[in-house]
DNA sequence: TGAAAGATACCAATCAGTCGGTATCTTTCG
DNA sequence: CGAAAGATACCGACTGATTGGTATCTTTCA
């Protein structure tokens, strides 16, 4: 660490290395274990940087919960648009988001922080609602009973994530994505 | 009343307050309300009553936790047992736990603590344990995509649970049941 | 220069946990 | 029986470490 040592100061730089790192913590050793002092330690910044960013450890673990809800809507967005049948079309942007980010690992930090999210009331509300945003939004074209199963089995692979590495068991993946995806043409 | 609850002191009900209070703040308020002041507080028990049953925070989240996967584990195969058909017998016993559990809001509280479990690595390890030794268990009769896809969605149903006080979406869950049932039972 | 970025030192509050003491219950034994 | 002896249950003041947060100083950079 201590990066920004001899170099330029990079003041973007280090807010991006603090989410990280509070998200990579929460990860790491839970919710708890994520303090002003640890996260500043693990960023190579002393509190008084960490203030400077945050205006409290609240704002800074908000700020990582909405970083990860944006990245998400960005990604299921994306995903809709590429996909030219209107029925079912935010149930597969979902299921194909969720076993991406998964399979790829390359965000499976913001796995962890997502559900750890659950677990604080605050974040949970930010969560629901998110949540509540998206089925009011595609309510048209995804309000079915198997819709509504598809996109519960692709929570539960979250969950299922989750646990992936403490021994728990973990399904094979591209295979569940085809099935799930399968489930929504046909109603 | 036994006779029990006419003694002065009753060590084995302060025992149980304390798991009580102990799950019960980790719902309302989250894990990290869950404070050995706060719990002592909620109890009517100071804290050299706690440290009495035992040993250590840790100790009484751990023994929460043990206790709910073990309520979990007699739930399940009561639901197994009454149930005639062989091939997806654990999944639909999983499915009727699960839904039973939420509909009766019998154990709301138990709910978010499974969940909140998941966020602490170390009883994240329990977790996946437990679940790797039940489809370990029943994989003769329960180790099929589509009864899969089932569990994953009973799960996502646990997720939903918890989002439900939010605003977040509560599916139907008696018409969900039916529906992940009948999924158990065509292969 | 002057504003932003970050370091250092410090604070009150709170944390988990300890410890000596007391009240209450159970067991032992005359 | 009944009282002494010992174990269990519980209290509440205390401790050292850590918490989130602030005030102040120094460095960096445009």
């Amino acid at each position: 660490m201590t990066i920004a040592s001899r170099r330029k100061k990079q003041p973007e730089r280090v807010r991006r290395t603090l989410l990280d790192c509070a998200a990579h913590l929460a990860l790491e050793q839970g919710l708890t274990a994520v303090t002003v002092q640890a996260v500043c330690e693990a960023a190579g910044v002393t509190k008084g940087g960490l203030f400077h960013h945050f205006a409290s450890k609240q704002a800074l673990i908000d700020a990582v919960v909405a970083e990860l809800l944006e990245k998400l809507d960005a990604d299921i967005e994306a995903a809709m648009s590429a996909d030219p049948k209107p029925w079912g079309r935010f149930t597969r942007a979902y299921v194909n988001v969720t076993v991406d980010d998964l399979m790829l690992n390359r965000s499976s930090q913001w796995t962890a922080l997502y559900i750890s999210s659950l677990t604080e009331p605050s974040l949970r509300r930010v969560t629901a609602q998110w949540f509540a945003k998206f089925v009011e939004r595609h309510r048209a074209t995804d309000d079915d009973p198997t819709l509504e199963i598809v996109r519960l089995a692709a929570d539960g692979v979250w969950l299922a994530a989750l646990l992936r590495e403490d021994g728990g068991p973990m399904p094979d993946l591209p295979a569940l994505r085809e099935r799930l995806l399968a489930m929504t043409l046909t109603s």
